[in-house]
DNA sequence: GACTTATTAGGACATTTGTCCTATTTCTTC
DNA sequence: GAAGAAATAGGACAAATGTCCTAATAAGTC
C-alpha cells in the first residue's frame, strides 16, 4: 500500500517548508521532490495556501498523536513534561540546522501577514494546553497556565540559539538547565 | 541636509526585511518606499545579497551604538543588564507584529542557506560578547558566557512566543523573572 | 468490454522576480 | 557657462512564479 499522491505531496511540502520556509519553496520544488508535474498540484489542492493549510491540519494531527503517546507512557506529569523538553536533544540535528518547526513557522506566517498565522499558532497551543494539564496535576493550579508558557518560550530560545550559532553543547546545558528548573519548581510537589 | 539615496534605501530595507522578510521583500517594495526607480539600485548596489549586506552592517553599527551608550549611563553592570532587558519592554509592539529583528533574521537565512547568516549571527554576537562582559565584572568569571548566552536564548524565547501570541502580558511577566532571575544569581555577588 | 470518473502530464498564461542597459537629468568643478 | 561625473528614470531581459486549461491515461464500475 503506496501513500496517496495527495498525502505525499503534504509530506514534502512539509519537510520544504521546515526546511527552506513557505515563501522560499516553490510548486516546482515540491513537485520536483514529489515527483510529478506542476499543473498537477491543482487536481489535490486549489492554491499553494491551501497546501500550506493541508500541512498545518497534518502537524496538528502528528502533534495531537505525539502528546497521545507521551500521555500513556507513564503516570508520573513530571516524567511527561521530560518527554517534551528531550524533545529539544531528539531532533537537535534538525533544530541546529533549521530551527524549530513550531516557531519558525509561526514568525515567517506573522511576517508575511498570512492568514494561516493562527492556525500555526495553534500548534504551539497544543502544547501549551498539553504541558498546562501537566503543570495542574501536579498541583501548579493556576500557575499551570503560565508554567506551560514559560517552559515554551524557553525551548524556543534554545531552538533560535541553537540554530544561530549551531551548537549542540548549548542545547545540552540549556536542557539541564530546563531539567533543574522542572525539578525544582517551588509551586509543586518536590521530586519524590 | 537630507539623507544620500544609499542611506535611505538602507534604512528602508531595514524595515522592510525586518517587517516582512528578506525572501518576501521585493526591489519594487523597496522602490515604492524610497520613492525612486527599480533600475536605480544597481548605481548603489550590485545585488540584493548586496543590500542585505549594508542592513547587516547599519544594524551592526547601530547594535554598537546602542551598547556603547548603555555601556556609559552608570557604573552599575546589573543596571546595564536591565538595560538589555526591557528592551523587550521598549519594543514590544514590534515584537510582537515581527519578532525580534535579529533572531527572525538569523532563523530566515538560516532556512535560505544564505552566505549573509553568519554576519546576521555576529549581531547577536555583539549582544552575547557585551552581556558577557557585564557578568565578569559582576564576578561571574568563567560562567559569564554561558551566562551571556542564556539571558539572549531567553529573550529570543519571549520575542518568538510574544510574536506569535501578541500576548504583551506575557512579556511583562516573562521581563519580570528574568529581572528576579538576574537580581538571586547565585554565582554573583548579590544586589547591595 | 463500455462508460464514467479520477488522475496525470504538459504546456499556456499573465505577473513578478532580480538584473542589466541606455538615455537623460542633475550636480560638481573648472 | 562648459565639461565631466554622478545619479536617475524607464524600460528590456530571461527566468521563475502561482495559476489555469486541455488532452491523454489510468482506475473503477456496471
Amino acid at each position: 500500500m503506496t501513500a496517496s499522491t495527495r498525502t505525499l505531496i503534504v509530506e514534502k511540502a512539509d519537510t520544504l517548508f521546515y526546511e527552506g520556509g513557505f515563501e522560499a519553496t516553490s510548486f516546482a520544488d515540491i513537485a520536483a521532490v514529489v515527483g510529478i508535474s506542476r499543473g498537477n498540484f491543482y487536481h489535490h489542492f486549489k492554491s499553494k495556501d491551501d497546501i500550506l493549510d493541508a500541512v498545518i491540519t497534518r502537524r496538528i494531527a502528528r502533534t495531537r498523536d505525539m502528546l497521545d503517546a507521551w500521555q500513556d507512557q507513564g503516570d508520573d506529569p513530571r516524567q511527561r513534561i521530560l518527554s517534551f523538553i528531550r524533545m529539544l536533544i531528539a531532533n537537535r540535528a534538525k533544530i541546529m540546522a533549521f530551527g524549530c518547526p513550531v516557531g519558525t513557522l509561526c514568525s515567517e506566517l506573522a511576517k508575511l501577514d498570512h492568514a494561516a498565522q493562527g492556525r500555526a499558532v495553534d500548534i504551539l497551543g497544543l502544547f501549551r494546553d498539553w504541558l498546562a494539564g501537566q503543570f495542574r496535576e501536579l498541583g501548579a493550579g493556576a500557575r499551570a497556565e503560565p508554567l506551560a508558557l514559560h517552559l515554551l518560550s524557553w525551548s524556543q530560545g534554545v531552538a533560535v540559539m541553537a540554530s544561530a550559532y549551531r551548537d549542540e553543547a548549548f542545547i545540552h546545558s540549556e536542557v539541564a538547565g530546563i531539567e533543574n528548573w522542572l525539578a525544582n519548581l517551588p509551586e509543586l510537589s518536590p521530586v519524590p
